[in-house]
DNA sequence: TCTTTATGGTGAG
DNA sequence: TCACCCTAAAGAT
């Protein structure tokens, strides 16, 4: 269940366990044979995130695109770990085994068709090449609420159901709120809020978006049902005001927010 | 044991 | 707009 700084955690996992001696390859649930089999004794130069996709590039082989969709997990195991479960791609290497289960896409692609895929992404916070001011025209030109807006992988890439509702929290703005009517300066502080917290994210693997302040302890040592705002806590007391967080439907999906200090 | 949910996205109509 | 995909954990019974 992944937003972006999962994913650019998994790369960086990745690049560490796996290079730089070749790997083995193979598909046990069977769906990704003779796609394995390309792969299979090669060694891996990088393994990239933008957004929620992940690439793989094996030298001499085509690259590997990766989206874990809603219920898509990559797990690093012992090298010697048991085959459990659907593994579509099982990776080995000296120090580690990961298994891939239940991914949107997993596939090989050419450089053209990796363009296509970035081409329609939004700048990701978490990349060195990402330009801020694209995120803030593109906002602009979005009538749609604001927490339907941070969805689009277009306007920004790699934020989720979690960090959307979090951040309209954190910015102090109801979700509602038609992107367009939003001013430079706080569309230039939602994409500062999107790049430390997703950068938190990936240190700590986890989404972490409380001040640990309000809490007393390091933000590594949050508790798992204190690290948010609102995020799937309607009917209880908000944090900062006590008033009652609210469940609301936008973009086809949950979102939360205090009416109180979001208004 | 069954049913529901989940940090997501696509393609048909 | 809706149905659908894929898997596993959590919740309901």
């Amino acid at each position: 269940m992944p937003e972006g700084h999962t994913i650019h955690r998994l790369a960086k996992d990745l690049n560490k366990t796996i290079r730089p001696t070749p790997v083995i390859a193979t598909s046990p649930q069977g769906r990704f044979e003779t796609e394995a089999a390309q792969l299979d004794g090669s060694v891996l130069n990088a393994a990239e995130a933008w957004g929620k996709h992940l690439f793989m590039d094996f030298e001499g082989a085509p690259l590997l695109h990766i989206h874990l969709g809603l219920i898509g997990k990559f797990r690093k195991k012992t090298v010697d770990a048991e085959e459990t479960g659907a593994i579509r791609l099982r990776l080995t290497s000296e120090s580690a085994t990961w298994d891939l289960t239940g991914p949107m896409i997993c596939a090989l692609i050419d450089d053209d068709d990796a363009a296509k895929v970035t081409d329609k992404l939004g700048p990701d916070p978490l990349r060195k090449d990402a330009d801020p001011e694209q995120f803030t025209a593109r906002m602009k030109r979005k009538k749609l609420p604001l927490s339907a807006a941070l969805l689009d992988q277009s306007v920004i890439a790699g934020i989720g159901n979690v960090y959307r509702s979090e951040f309209c929290y954190l910015a102090g703005i109801d979700p509602n709120t038609p992107a367009n009517q939003l001013s430079t300066d706080q569309l230039h502080e939602l994409w500062e809020m999107a790049t430390s917290q997703l950068k938190l994210g990936v240190r700590l693997n986890r989404i972490v978006t409380r001040n640990p302040d309000e809490v007393g302890v390091t933000a590594a040592k949050m508790p798992n049902d204190e690290r948010l705002y609102v995020y799937k806590r309607e009917g209880q007391p908000c944090h900062r005001c006590n008033d009652e967080i609210r469940l609301a439907e936008i973009a086809k999906r949950k979102a939360w927010y205090c009416p109180t200090c979001q208004s």
